[in-house]
Order: C-alpha cells, then sequence, then structure tokens
DNA sequence: TGACAATATGTCAGATGTGGTATAAACTTG
DNA sequence: CAAGTTTATACCACATCTGACATATTGTCA
C-alpha cells in the first residue's frame, strides 16, 4: 500500500495496519509468507520470461499444471520446498534465489 | 549404508568426487541440497552467535531439541519450510536469508 | 462467434514432514 | 572421576503436502 492511500483512509477515520498485524503473524511469520511471495513471483517472471506454460514446467519437474499454477498464487498448501523446486527447475542458480529474496517487498 | 546416511557423511565434508556425480543429482536437485546446506549452516550460526541452545530454539519455535537438531543437520527428513521457519524464528530477516543462500558454497 | 490453449480451482489417496518422547553420545565443569 | 547440560539419533502417531485428475475459467486467434 503506498502512502497516499494509507494517508486517505486514515484521515477518512481509517486505522491502517500492516497486513501481518491484520492477521496476528509473528515477526518470523510474515518474515516467511514475504519469502514465499518474493519466490513464486520471481519464479513466474522466470517461466514467461522463457515463453513456457504451466504445463511444459510442470512436465520439466515431474509435476501437474494445477499444481505448479497454486506453487505462482502462493497457495498455502505449497511447500517452500516445492516452491524452491520449481524455481530452479527453470534453470536458476541458488544465487537467483538469494537474489529472489533479497528483492523481496516490504512495504506490506 | 543408506542414501540418507551417506549424504549427510558426504555433506560433512567426506565427498571424493561431487556428491551430486555421486548421487546422481540433477542440476535443479543439487542446488536445492546446496541452499539447504546454506540455511542450516547459517543457522547454526545465528543460533551460537546467540549463545541459546537448541532446546531454547526450540521452545521459541515451538518445537523439539531433537528437530533443531535434525534441521542443524540438514536431515533430509526437514523441509526447507522448517529450515527457514528456525532461521527467521532467530530474529533474522529475509535479506538474512538472501545472505545465507547468496553465501552458498559453490565447491561441490 | 467457435475452437483451442493456458490457467485456475476443487478434491483426495498416498507420500512426506512434524512434534513428542526416549535415550544415547558428546561436552562442561567442579 | 561424576553430575549436569547440550546435542544427536531413533521411532511413531498424526498432520501436512503432493501429484493426479476433473472441471471451470480465462485468453487467443481466426
Amino acid at each position: 500500500m503506498d502512502a497516499t492511500k494509507r494517508s486517505r483512509l486514515e484521515t477518512a477515520g481509517f486505522q491502517v495496519g500492516t497486513v501481518s498485524e491484520f492477521l496476528g503473524l509473528t515477526p518470523a511469520e510474515s518474515a516467511l509468507v514475504e519469502a514465499r511471495l518474493a519466490l513464486c513471483y520471481a519464479l513466474k517472471e522466470r517461466r514467461l520470461a522463457q515463453g513456457i506454460s504451466q504445463s511444459a514446467l510442470a512436465r520439466r519437474m515431474k509435476s501437474s499444471q494445477s499444481r505448479v499454477a497454486k506453487i505462482e498464487s502462493g497457495d498455502p498448501t505449497v511447500s517452500l520446498d516445492l516452491m524452491a523446486r520449481a524455481f530452479l527447475e527453470t534453470g536458476a542458480t541458488v544465487k537467483d534465489l538469494a537474489a529472489a529474496f533479497y528483492n523481496a517487498d516490504e512495504t506490506k
């Protein structure tokens, strides 16, 4: 959320906290959510950059199209392991993984 | 000797060729192993720097000492999720996570 | 518009991961 | 050395994740 929108809402009487606060997440928990999001975005970016479909990626990693869709949408039934596997399966290196996390958005 | 013990020994420094070659891992698989190792080392470093025991960390993250031991030893029954949670529970940020991966050892 | 490809959503049996417990081994420290 | 602490290993009931499948929705293009 950008500062402009936030202050507009707040002057209108809404107390706008962070998503983490709203969901009652601990710092560690929200950091994990942040990391997961960063990773699934980075994955989708890489896949699209390679011009391949979810089905194609699924085949590569011996999974299914539906699971890849869930991975990219940050579905809670998807583990960080599977996200990382998918990401690395696109040819990404561990350094690419590091970069994905490094660029994680902090404005929550 | 099963594959589990073998990989534990090897990641502990007893490798002859590369671990990946010996175990017949794909690039993506070995990258994941690399990432897992980097993370569990970084975790142990952080915990020791804070001077707390495995039990103390376990309490913090609502797990058990035995599980923390497995996390730090890179036990295959431990998910990347749990490793990341433990790491973040030491107060680490997502950027610290990125750094842990960025510094992953490449001599494999 | 219709046909086709891509993506999303729901479900579930089987696979994998988890906390707890027990206990052994490895350190500390007196 | 013994007593206490920390860490490692083994096991298992229960929880969570996964691939596969079915099906719906969305996007594309002629």
